[in-house]
DNA sequence: ACAAAATGTTAATCTACATTAACTTCCTTT
DNA sequence: AAAGGAAGTTAATGTAGATTAACATTTTGT
C-alpha cells in the first residue's frame, strides 16, 4: 500500500505507533501528476507538503530574463515543493515541474498544523530531515564559490549518479549554474 | 538575565511552561571568547548548539588554497556553529571565528538530545528556524545563479544593513563570492 | 604619537564561462 | 518511415569577474 512506503519512511528516523500511524494516513492524499504538469506554479500559494512516490520533478526558479535555475531536483522518498511558501503560506517564488509521470503523497496545510500538534514526533521528523537539508545547501554554496565548473560536475556525478542519468544534460548544467554549452564542452574534456 | 535573552527568544515561537523554562535554563552555559578566538575550528567535533547573546563572528570554509569563503555572520539572537558537524558529532568542515569579544548560550550535544526528549516543543522551535534558513539558502542560491555581483551586494546592503557596517568589507566580498577588488570597484561605482 | 599591521583602492592583464549561431543527433508522433 | 521538435555539440567572439601588484588609508598595539 503507497501509505505504507511514508510511513517506513518516517520510522527511519522516529518511532510512531499504530495509532500515530493512522492519525498521518488518515490525513495522505494520494496524487498522480502526468509529465510536464506542475505541483507548485509560482505566484500560487504551495499547499500541500509533497512526498515522492514514484517519477521525477525538479523545483526552479525563472528568473527576468526567462532562464531557469534548478534548485533541486525530486526523486522518490524525497520532500518537494516550495518550503517558503509552504510555511508561510504566501505565494511562491519557485515551480515544482514534473519530468515523468509521478505519484506523490499530499498533506494540506491545515492537516499539517494538526499533525504537529497530534504526533509532536513528526517536528523532530522534519527538523532533522531540514537540517541535513539545510547542511547540503551550505555545502553547495561553498562549492559554488571554491569549486571550477569542472569540479562541480564531478562531485554532482558522483553525489547524485542516480539522477545523471535520467535527466536532460541541459538541466544538470542549470543546476550546477552554468550553460548547456560549457557543461557540453567540460564533458567532452573529461571523456578525454 | 542573559538566560532570560534566550528564553523570551524562544517563547516568540513556542509556548514553554515555567517549569520548561527552567529545564533548559539548567542546561545553558554562559561563555565568552574573545576577538580572534574560535568558537568551532575545521577538523574538531562542534561540541555545542551556540546562541548569541552579544558580539559578531563568522563561520567559513578555507579551501585548498587557503580562500575563505564565508557562509555565515552570526549577531545577537543568532544560533550559529556547525550544523552538520553538531548533528553527526563527526569533525566539522568549517570555522566559526569571533570578530569582536561575543557573549553566548550553549548547550552540549547530550544536553540538547535529553531537551529534546523533556521538551518536545524545542523540536518545533528548531524546525522553525531551520526551515526559515533553509528557504534563505535556496534564494542565496538563486541569486548566485541569476544576478550579477553588483546585484547581489544591493540586496545584501539591503537585507543585512546591520552587518555591512559592522564587518570589513572584503569578508563582505567573501561572502558575496568575489575578491575584494571587485567588491571595490563595484561599491565606487554604486557611488557615483 | 609612532610604527606596524590590517584594510581598502586602483589599474593592467588574464581567464572561466556566457553568448550567439549554425549544425547534429535523438526522440516523438503520426 | 518521415517529419518536426527537443536535446546536445561545436566554434567564434564577448565579458564579468579573477589575478597581480603597487599604493593609500585606517586601525591597533605599545
Amino acid at each position: 500500500m503507497e501509505f505504507e512506503k511514508l510511513i517506513k519512511h518516517l520510522r527511519q528516523q522516529i518511532n510512531l505507533t499504530e495509532n500515530e500511524a493512522s492519525i498521518i494516513v488518515a490525513r495522505l492524499k494520494n496524487r498522480t501528476y502526468l509529465k510536464g504538469q506542475y505541483i507548485v506554479q509560482e505566484g500560487d500559494v504551495c499547499k500541500y507538503q509533497t512526498f515522492v512516490l514514484s517519477g521525477k520533478v525538479r523545483t526552479f526558479y525563472l528568473d527576468d530574463n526567462g532562464n531557469e535555475h534548478i534548485i533541486a531536483f525530486g526523486i522518490e522518498n524525497w520532500w518537494i515543493g516550495d518550503i517558503c511558501s509552504f510555511t508561510s503560506q504566501t505565494p511562491a517564488e519557485f515551480n515544482t515541474h514534473c519530468l515523468e509521470n509521478t505519484t506523490v503523497l499530499q498533506i494540506t496545510y491545515k492537516d499539517m498544523q494538526e499533525l504537529y500538534d497530534l504526533v509532536p514526533q513528526l517536528d523532530r521528523y522534519f527538523r532533522l530531515i531540514i537540517q541535513k537539508a539545510y547542511g547540503n545547501m551550505s555545502k553547495r554554496i561553498v562549492r559554488n564559490h571554491s569549486m571550477s565548473a569542472k569540479e562541480r560536475y564531478t562531485v554532482f556525478v558522483e553525489t547524485y549518479p542516480e539522477i545523471v542519468n535520467r535527466v536532460p544534460q541541459y538541466m544538470v548544467a542549470s543546476y550546477l549554474g552554468i550553460t548547456k554549452e560549457f557543461l557540453s564542452k567540460i564533458r567532452k574534456e573529461l571523456t578525454n
